[in-house]
RNA sequence: GGUUCCUUAGCCAAGUGGUAAGGCAAUAGACUGCAACUCUGUGACCGUCGGUUCAAAUCCGACAGGAACCUCCA
């Protein structure tokens, strides 16, 4: 399998550091609103790497972090006059549920900021100690200039940094590049510290995290394309400062979507819900929408994308369905090995960086051949099993699924009846059993 | 201003040096009692201008347009 490495700008192919086992971390949202639908887009494409690696047969260990201590956090729990508690308990489960409603296979581990707390100010101590952090009153930050080859993930160097940096209103900083990793505050929730009472910066969260986990290097590191720079270059700062490594070999990031074109921001008014576009058009379409496009590339989602997703999605169920009904009238099994060609095509496409347009192409190019063993006039039982197969194993690889169809013995009958009809020629019967069986949908 | 990246048919979208996948929409036909479904056929001077090469959508340069980040938004 190849995989983009965002470290190196190349397709490198992926060895993972024990074999037949994948250790991955996504970063994960800041529990302070309803997610969007952006905020799918990560869920969806490392899910469903997570079922390509299982797919081959692979074991996955799959972290993705709450942060649950943020500024956003603290305002919000102020203006609603509660502890910050209620507000990441209402959120975090909002996100979970919308995992669990895009067909997510369930996190090995979601830790949260506030149950990691311990082992956050014992690592910023760590750094103290070892002179990469610096105390100025309360706040402590990170010193940028100690470690080589920092901006490594976004390919910033720090003089172009520098000479970008804006003037900073505070002074208290070495360099207007180091960032916080512990700051003093006066509102909101707390911790006891080295340095006084506080909170920890975002930086130092995920890398303890992944390290309390993990205890060594990941193999994939996950996250939005938005989080290159500042996030992963400075987790990947601490972790080299500290435990002499970088984080993970393989670094990926997803492209960013767009709304109309435009994009998603609350001043535009424009921002989606995850949950309500996944109750709209369900969670299989929801997939299909996102997947459609690489998942570095930018998406845009509109009308019109959303009108295709559903319209190629019914293709899929309708062959699944009419596949299921025959087998079942015709009693025959579609229990069987996968056409090989076909997964082979389908494995191509997937195992070159997550090339989930070109498996949509294979996934196509399965669906064809189905079609017409289906309804050819004497239906090859082992092809159409076969072709059958191949198509369902690739739709699980996506992480969409169809329940199969299980004709009762009204339906057999209905089936019957409608036969009969269209024999005797009786087509206003026929055409009323035909709509009977198309409520039911067991047509 | 700096960094990184993108620009392929009406639309979505693959393709990283050797005669441009796939899908949606459109259209013609086959199948059907009619329809739906399905199958078959029909589409691209690859943003513009230069350059390298026997050969470029693919490499290099310029220009135009767009995106992300540099402001703890995936």
């Amino acid at each position: 399998m190849k995989l983009f490495n965002s470290k190196t700008n190349k397709n490198e192919e992926f060895v993972p550091r024990h074999a037949g086992e994948v250790h991955m971390y996504v970063c994960g949202p800041t529990v302070y609103n309803e997610a969007h639908i952006g905020n799918a887009r990560p869920i969806i494409v490392f899910d469903t790497l997570r079922r390509l690696f299982e797919a081959h047969g692979m074991n996955v260990v799959y972290a993705s972090n709450f942060t649950d201590v943020d500024d956003k956090i603290i305002q919000k729990a102020i203006a609603e006059n509660v502890d910050e508690k209620v507000i990441t308990s209402r959120y975090i489960d909002a996100y979970n549920a919308v995992r669990d409603s895009l067909h997510t296979r369930p996190l090995t581990y979601a830790p949260k900021v506030t149950d990691t707390m311990d082992a956050i100010i014992a690592f910023i101590k760590a750094l103290e100690d070892k002179g990469f952090a610096y105390n100025v009153d309360g706040n402590v930050y990170f010193r940028v200039n100690k470690v080589d080859n920092y901006g490594e993930i976004s390919k910033q160097n720090v003089d172009d940094l520098l000479v970008g940096a804006r003037i900073e209103e505070e002074t208290e900083k070495e360099s207007p590049l180091d960032f916080a990793l512990w700051k003093k505050t006066q509102e909101g929730i707390q911790w006891d510290s080295p340095w006084g009472r506080g909170r920890p910066g975002w930086h130092t969260e995920c890398v303890v995290m992944i390290n309390d986990r993990f205890h060594e290097m990941i193999d994939i590191h996950g996250g939005g394309m938005d989080l290159k720079f500042p996030h992963h270059d400075n987790e990947v700062a601490q972790s080299k400062a500290l435990l002499g490594h970088g984080i993970a070999n393989t670094w990926m990031h997803n492209g960013m979507l767009n709304i109309d074109g435009e994009k998603m921001s609350k001043s535009l008014g424009n921002v989606m819900l995850a949950k309500d576009i996944i109750a709209k058009i369900g969670a299989n379409a929801t997939r299909w929408m996102l997947l459609m496009a690489h998942y570095r590339a930018p998406l845009n989602i509109s009308e019109e994308a959303v009108v295709q997703a559903q319209t190629e999605l019914a293709k899929v169920e309708t062959v699944l369905k009419q596949t299921e009904i025959k087998a079942q009238l015709s009693g025959f099994s579609l229990e069987g090995p996968a056409d090989q060609a076909s997964m082979t095509a389908f494995f191509d496409a997937m195992d070159d960086d997550l090339n989930t347009p070109n498996g949509f192409m294979a996934l196509f190019e399965t669906m064809k051949p189905l079609n017409q063993a289906l309804r050819s006039r004497t239906p090859d039982a082992t092809i159409v099993a076969s072709y059958y197969q191949a198509v369902r194993r690739q739709l699980d690889v996506f992480g969409i699924d169809f329940p199969v169809v299980e004709l009762t013995q009204e339906d057999r009958d209905d089936y019957e009846a409608y036969n009969q009809a269209k024999a005797g020629k009786d087509f206003v019967k026929s055409d009323l059993i035909r709509a009977k069986l198309a409520d039911k949908g067991k047509l």
